[in-house]
DNA sequence: CAGAATCCGGCTTGATACTG
DNA sequence: CAGTATCAAGCCGGATTCTG
């Protein structure tokens, strides 16, 4: 069977907890978010920079929804301009090393999708 | 700075690789079929019961989607009725402990991400 | 059995403009 | 600076029907 024998366990209820989480995680940005804040605590815009291609709106979103499950946390300093900070909670930094984990297999197999899709594409 | 020193490594790009996975395999079913698959070569049908809730259509599309890149191989005898084996590669093999790792951390933080989600909902 | 084809509603995302 | 508000587009995914 599995070569990994805790498999069961994460299928035992149909795939439904996995799904759960990753109904949550799996969006576009999130993760993303969740890996650039491993680099410490970061301020809006710092976010902004760091992360190429996402839209003001798409942070401000991902942001909120990471807070509300209680994966990043919010400090707002009562200063002009304006400062609010984001950092991982506990729960969040716990995600880091799976997170990085399948960071990981990205940055080691991305070469070799690339070449599947294109010998696909040649083939049709 | 972050406690996992290859960070910086997989941030390199500004995101880049590990965005272009996520778009990958971060849609609504892939990856739990891949996990679904890591118990053995399966056909069609088996993978449809195996996993509640997905559409032939969405089955279809992700399997195909997987096999172009490289993560599945498929198989069909000429038979009548018509028999056809999914069964993971070794790259799709190698992506198992990435994923039952995201897995893994699931099953340990939904109850207190449900948990967070409510407690947000009751300061509304 | 293992799909392919079609239709379509809705959610996600992006662009833009505005604000305390 | 750190957002909010609004709008429109597009893609995702579900239901259904049909086929070799």
């Amino acid at each position: 069977m599995s070569q990994y024998e805790h498999t069961c366990m994460i299928r035992g209820d149909g795939g439904r907890t996995i799904r759960a989480v990753l109904d949550r995680i799996c969006d576009k940005w999130t993760l993303l978010i969740v890996v650039t804040l491993d680099q410490g605590r970061l301020r809006f815009s710092d976010l902004h920079r760091r992360i190429p291609g996402i839209s003001q709106r798409m942070l401000t979103l991902s942001l909120k929804n990471l807070e509300r499950d209680g994966l990043v946390s919010r400090t707002a300093y009562a200063e002009v301009p304006p400062r609010v900070e984001y950092a991982l909670t506990p729960m969040g930094q716990s995600l880091i090393p799976p997170a990085l984990a399948l960071a990981g297999w990205a940055t080691e197999h991305i070469a070799e999708i690339e070449a599947s899709r294109a010998a696909y594409a040649e083939r049709m």
